[in-house]
DNA sequence: CGTCTGACGCACG
DNA sequence: GCGTGCGCCAGAC
């Protein structure tokens, strides 16, 4: 078995993790659970959330403001620089904000599994 | 090597 | 409908 193959394969949790909040659209978000699931661990919604972490400031970008959890709310948006960077964000895509809410969440979901 | 923590999700009461 | 507890996997100390 060479390393090569096993290298696309195994690539890592938060590699993986990037590659699927790459795919979002712009205007869209999705759900730390769905892209958990849509990886191959479906509970494993807490890692991806630690690795959007450390996707900051990383190469290509990585928009970790479409992401939220599954209630829509920006449970993250602390950990963007300043304090309402991720609504900005978010709002600068179209993208409504009431407090920490997404309006429309239900319609901006972007389903990674469905829609990859 | 053991323990705690974490941008969540779900089951249970 | 809301609060609490547990599990998930990986890294830091």
């Amino acid at each position: 078995m060479p390393k090569s193959e096993k290298l696309e394969v195994d690539q890592g949790f938060f590699d993986k993790v990037y590659e699927v909040v790459r795919h979002i659209p712009h205007g869209r978000v999705t759900s730390y659970g769905a892209i958990a699931s849509c990886i191959g661990s479906p509970s494993a919604a807490r890692m991806v959330g630690w690795a959007l972490n450390k996707s900051h400031g990383l190469t290509p970008f990585v928009p970790a403001h479409r992401v939220v959890n599954r209630n829509g709310v920006l449970t993250g948006k602390h950990h963007f620089p300043g304090g309402e960077t991720m609504k900005e964000m978010l709002e600068s895509e179209n993208v409504k904000i009431i407090g920490d809410q997404v309006v429309d969440f239900k319609k901006l979901y972007w389903n990674p599994r469905t829609e990859i």
